[in-house]
DNA sequence: CTGAATCCACGCAGATACTG
DNA sequence: CAGTATCTGCGTGGATTCAG
């Protein structure tokens, strides 16, 4: 089995920073609704499922901080507030869909190895 | 601009699943040295660096729970333990490489979104 | 409707000391 | 060398309340 890449450790330390970015508890939940165009505060609410206001509101601000959606105020009685992915927000999406693909594939073969492990540690401990 | 994508709810529970597996502070790290091939304890905490020994113990627990990784005890004094990836282990470093790509050629814009908006925010007080 | 502010529980992660 | 055990600080995330 040959290695399949080189590792240098100042590539690593990005890499850990990226996924610890889309690594939360709801980013990549957030971006997958917004990815099939811009939705309001109380839908995305809604459609997540789930989420806390307060966490939506943290969320979406660090994701437009980032530049990963524009957020767009309608000054309306009642206030509308939509939000949307910007291009590098679609972008991301696709190496994080890669991922979630795997994730699939894979789910299968990890809890096999959980519950193996699991149950050795058991008959040990 | 069309939808890259269509995302079911489940699709991305999972994907935030594996994203949070792989997320933390350290199984990147871990997983990207081993990757060159086995390496034991000691070594590996010196090739991560930083990390705390208790830290590295918990990473390879979980990374060894999972099936990604293989613990082997030399029962020699002193004693020696190897860490190899498993071939799930390698198969993981793919979409996490493709990820890593994008992170590296998106750092700049993500920097630049970053400081744009924070100095907005200042100005607005 | 869309937040901001506050309080609180929990788990991650570090530091330190000890063991086989 | 390769851990385990314990204590502790801190960040994340949830519930609740208040505001524009």
């Amino acid at each position: 089995m040959k290695p399949r890449h080189v590792h240098r450790s100042e590539d690593c330390r990005a890499i850990s920073e990226i996924l610890q970015r889309v690594g939360d508890k709801w980013t990549v939940l957030v971006v997958g609704m917004l990815s099939n165009g811009p939705m309001r505060f109380s839908e995305l609410r809604h459609a997540v499922g789930g989420i806390s206001q307060k966490m939506l509101t943290t969320t979406l601000r660090g994701l437009e901080r980032d530049g990963f959606v524009t957020r767009t105020v309608f000054p309306t009685i009642p206030p509308r507030v939509d939000y949307e992915l910007t291009e590098l927000g679609h972008q991301l999406q696709e190496p994080v869909n890669a991922l979630a693909d795997w994730a699939r594939q894979n789910t299968l073969h990890i809890n096999a190895a959980r519950s193996r492990y699991d149950a050795a540690s058991k008959q040990e401990g």
